[in-house]
DNA sequence: ACCATGATTGAAAACGTTTGCAAAAGACTA
DNA sequence: TAGTCTTTTGCAAACGTTTTCAATCATGGT
């Protein structure tokens, strides 16, 4: 009767106790797979809710203390394909263990972050992910009291010793990237740089540092090009290195879809990769097998993370007393076709 | 006292009410701006709510009546670069209207669709978007009933008048794209085709045989390789028409990754582009503007797909009884480096 | 036939909000 | 001062579940 902007009401478990002719509690019973109902009504009821087109509310049920059977996923950047990566593996898992995801992206507002993470965990999710660059922990510490499960992921060195985390431990990744270049005779060696506010970025351009220092080469600041772990960035960054009086003959670039730009900004210049410059990316990304030539490079293991931190959290979920588990990765220098020997000068 | 496993009851709005001297409703009044209020007891409301780190809980503001403030989102596979964009596009526009996604992954098991899809609109969700390749129409025909609000994006021709959509003609997009080989001179044309149980894989496949057929030019099945719509395919794929006794020159790829693909294995064999192969990709993704030879391609409005149907959706959950709004963005074609003269034979 | 036992069931109380309704409190008008 | 509005407030009933508790129902042993 004339209810215009009336949503039809749905079907709840009342009307499927009315239908099947028993109380609605023996509803949620059969719902919930309870061992005590008479297998005449369970059948009576599962008809009942197939004629009706029943579905349980999951509001509701998690206000009255179920679960949600969601994970919140908290990241920085869906553009870029190391998040991708990451959460695609995280998504694959979760969704084998029935889990759907809620994912909210902070756009780099971190003063928002800690509003969302509240909102997330009072009651719409059943635990949390956490896959940003830069976090202040005073957040944490509220989810650990209150014995929320949550996981972290970072590619950075531990900042927090009481969170679960899985780690990447780039910072030696870089470190022996360079070393390699290093050891092919380049002395001037371009770095393409990532998002200065992101601890990973900042850790990578400290292992290049650090691998130059140990081998007595002198820094050159013209040499370290602002990036934004973007195409674009390591397109723009390489023409400027090349650009200088005396250009690098090798770049190590803070990740691969920069390293690619650095492909075609030498490809641009008609430059060619190794000969006239090497190479060295970070992530390993699928595409960096198949370019010509194959992309040295340096493995994160971003599907093994993605596994790990949803099982750890599945865990936890499971019981929330356990003990605080750490996972660490290991990157994975993995040599192919984009380095060669430093030209002699 | 010694609750082992017993979470922490979080603040509640009642909580508040008792710390700030007032009713809860008045509590609700103050969280939802309500105009009556005396401005004394808002303050001490909103001091209360300050001091015991209150945060609303949102699954049961949504059980009573109020909105989720959610928005669902399906997708076939977060994988390719082409759903990322889009994924990425509506994220950030629905953000801004302060809006959190929920994702479901359907990984292509396409019965479950129902199953999620009704979960998901029941109660957790304001409204419902869904990008994916193929749907039996029979769950949305429940959803419009139900006057719940859902778009659906998608890249191949309407199947279903009565839908919300924002689609993409690309089937002109592929048309034109044979075309321009054509009339450059190119009579073997190499068809790096898509998953074939996508509508819009079976578009292109159909516009570049009708662009055939229309110049007269024979069907030759060799020519068209199967593939997946990532890079190995289309690396594999190119490697096989390479290896025809006559191969092609030119290749057609349904997508820009799988064209990437052509690009590095052209390379592997010595060949140069466009001189010995020209490519046309589809999708204009970032990178298709600076690898070098710059891509040739068919470009997909992926970012204000994602935007005009947030912005759509949001409508519809303002106005359920808005009428049925179809927006087709065409695609459109972009003429860069890799599209040359077929040599003489 | 009767009692103890355990398997089934139903009623009712949560869960944390929003919201309709009616009471209370002010602010005017006469 | 009483009478009439208009704000402001509090109460209580939803919303759709889960879950506790007690009641009912079989069952088998004696």
């Amino acid at each position: 009767m004339g209810d215009k902007n009336h949503k039809t009401r749905s079907v709840t478990i009342k009307d499927v106790a009315r239908e099947a002719g028993v109380s609605y509690s023996m509803v949620s019973r059969v719902l919930n797979d309870y061992e005590h109902v008479k297998s005449d009504k369970r059948q009576r009821v599962l008809e009942a809710m197939q004629r009706l087109g029943y579905t349980v509310n999951l509001q509701a049920r998690t206000l009255a203390g179920g679960r949600s059977q969601v994970i919140g996923l908290v990241v920085h950047d869906l553009g870029n394909p190391y998040t991708a990566q990451v959460v695609q593996s995280i998504d694959e898992e979760l969704s084998l263990a029935g889990y759907e995801l809620i994912l909210h992206t902070t756009h780099a507002h971190f003063q928002k972050e800690a509003v969302y993470v509240d909102m997330l965990t009072h009651g719409m999710t059943d635990g949390l992910l956490m896959l940003i660059p830069l976090g202040s922990t005073a957040y944490l510490e509220q989810l650990r009291a209150r014995r929320f499960p949550y996981v972290i992921i970072a590619d950075y060195q531990a900042f927090d010793d009481f969170s679960p985390m899985v780690t990447n431990v780039n910072w030696q990744g870089a470190y022996e990237a360079t070393c390699l270049l290093i050891n092919h005779g380049h002395r001037r060696i371009g770095f393409l740089a990532g998002r200065a506010d992101f601890r990973s970025a900042r850790e990578r351009l400290d292992a290049y540092e650090k691998a130059l220092q140990k081998h007595d080469i002198p820094l050159q600041p013209e040499l370290i090009q602002p990036g934004n772990y973007q195409y674009s960035g390591g397109y723009h960054g390489t023409m400027s290195l090349l650009d200088l009086d005396v250009p690098p003959t090798a770049i190590l670039a803070t990740n691969d879809t920069s390293a690619l730009g650095a492909y075609d900004a030498a490809r641009g210049r008609g430059l060619r990769i190794p000969d006239d410059l090497s190479v060295i990316g970070f992530d390993d990304i699928p595409q960096s097998a198949y370019v010509h030539p194959a992309l040295t490079t340096v493995r994160q293991p971003l599907v093994e993370m993605g596994r790990q931190a949803a099982q750890l959290l599945l865990k936890y979920i499971e019981d929330p007393e356990q003990s605080v588990v750490r996972i660490i990765l290991p990157a994975e220098l993995v040599i192919r076709d984009s380095v060669c020997q430093a030209p002699s000068r």
